[in-house]
DNA sequence: ATGTTC
């Protein structure tokens, strides 16, 4: 049923299977669609199209694979009257996203330091399943967490104003509210902020390799061999509860409001019920607490610098971008002609907006939003910005990295933990990490190439690559 | 992703 209909653009018509309301359409090379094929991820395409008040399509970006209802690199724009809005097609960990640091240092500066660097990384910024931070809020305090963002942890004094200002949203989304949010959820978070987390989460020195876009490389301060720092990381247990909470109220609503699901993992509520503006104000304020969790992890990466390389390093580490991959987010797109204000659901997705867009900060109002892609354990990573046809082509959205190929159990059951780490070594790269099987589920073998991935993206038209960055040292959970 | 099966 699914056609090629332009060199990187396969899709599925409307009709193919009953319900769907839309086409699905998914952005991919030859490669990457043959391994969507092989597990789900193309017809959780498909049942996402059937939801109510989606526009246009049903949309997958080329680091699609399996995930929860939607596919990870879904994405999907709701009428904000008539549509929908849908935990499943955010995902549990919240905000998960991804944080871009430059340092003035160069490779050759960092490398001879480079294993004590990582050894103060690791005890600086907590990580592990269940790990707590060296913050225990109350839960009046964790309220403001929650409405605030990362506001609240410049006021505490983790980071500064200037770093706000180059977050995506600010790093606060204004329509959090804190008693939507279960005591359970909160009881999780109260120790949890400033905590890296485990799976794909994780801190890495990175060196810039390659730069394709000089002009706006400069403009963002990154030359050739500079050293930068990328943060991945999320809302940890507080998200995953607010989504665990909410799946079940949406499971509810679907049958109150007669919403039929072709799959329950896509349990949802109308954008307007209570269900779905509780919901949604929830969802916002795990947004906020990972976006507060990336800037507190920022002070400690800064302090953790200025413990090797000296005191005055620590204001000269800058953040380039911060993005969100699990999220939904109120914007205004064109839908036949017209301007409309949508439900757009990225479910490892990156916002993508491009240059003259009405939401990003001065800086980089003539270069195009930064769009941060991380490659997978000891592969490069890339810096893209967003172009016009992210607009035109994916409700301003664009791929989140390299995508799986393989579950993390058969990562584990087919890697090898020496082999791996000799692999690491090989390339230079240094790794701290408590669990062993972490670093299996997180072999590059287990993603598909970053570079394929990113290609797709660049020849739609969604991006165009301004770095590519290099992994020096690795901090994983 | 996740106090990895409240």
């Amino acid at each position: 049923m699914w056609k090629q209909v332009d060199k990187f653009v396969y899709e599925i018509p409307l009709g193919a299977k009953e319900g769907m309301r839309v086409p699905g359409r998914v952005f991919a090379s030859e490669t990457i669609f043959k391994q969507a094929e092989a597990d789900k991820a193309l017809e959780q395409v498909v049942n996402v199209a059937t939801l109510p008040g989606i526009l246009r399509y049903s949309l997958a970006m080329p680091d699609i694979h399996w995930g929860y209802g939607f596919p990870i690199g879904g994405v999907a724009a709701f009428d904000v009257d008539h549509g929908v809005i849908t935990p499943g097609g955010i995902g549990f960990d919240i905000n998960c996203g991804v944080r871009l640091l430059v340092t003035p240092l160069t490779e050759e500066q960092v490398r001879p330091k480079l294993g004590a660097l990582l050894d103060v990384l690791y005890k600086e910024v907590p990580s592990g399943v269940g790990s707590e931070g060296f913050i225990k809020l109350s839960v009046r305090e964790l309220d403001k967490v929650l409405e605030m963002g990362a506001k609240w942890a410049v006021e505490q004094g983790y980071g500064t104003f200037e770093d706000l200002e180059r977050l995506e949203s600010q790093g606060q989304l204004k329509g959090a509210d804190a008693s939507k949010v279960s005591k359970r959820a909160k009881e999780r978070g109260l120790e949890q902020l400033g905590t890296l987390g485990s799976g794909n989460h994780f801190l890495e020195v990175q060196k810039v390799d390659e730069i394709f876009d000089e002009a706006v490389a400069k403009q963002m301060g990154l030359s050739l061999g500079q050293v930068t720092i990328m943060l991945h990381t999320g809302s940890r247990g507080l998200g995953h509860q607010v989504a665990t909470d909410y799946i079940d109220v949406m499971l509810k609503a679907s049958k109150k409001y007669g919403i039929k699901l072709v799959d329950k993992q896509l349990a949802a509520a109308p954008f307007k019920s209570e269900e779905g503006q509780d919901y949604w104000a929830a969802m916002q304020c795990a947004a906020n607490f990972a976006w507060a969790n990336r800037q507190v992890i920022t002070d400690y990466i800064r302090k953790a610098f200025a413990k090797v390389f000296g005191n005055e390093i620590k204001d000269k580490i800058t953040v380039i971008y911060d993005v969100a991959h699990n999220i939904a987010k109120l914007e205004k797109h064109m839908v036949d002609g017209m301007e409309r204000e949508v439900v757009v659901h990225r479910k490892g997705a990156t916002r993508s907006f491009p240059a003259h867009h009405p939401e990003l900060p001065s800086i980089y109002e003539n270069t195009g939003q930064p769009v941060i892609i991380p490659g997978s354990m000891g592969s490069s990573s890339f810096l893209l910005v967003g172009l016009p046809g992210s607009m035109e082509q994916s409700w301003g959205s664009t791929c989140h990295g390299a995508g799986r190929v393989m579950s993390r159990k058969e990562a584990i059951r087919k890697g090898n933990y020496g082999t791996l780490m000799d692999s690491l070594g090989e390339k230079g790269i240094l790794v701290r990490s408590a669990e062993r099987e972490t670093l299996l589920e997180e072999a590059p073998e287990a993603y598909k190439d970053v570079d394929e991935v990113v290609h797709v993206v660049e020849e739609l038209g969604l991006n165009r690559k301004v770095a590519r960055m290099r992994p020096m040292g690795v901090v994983k959970g």
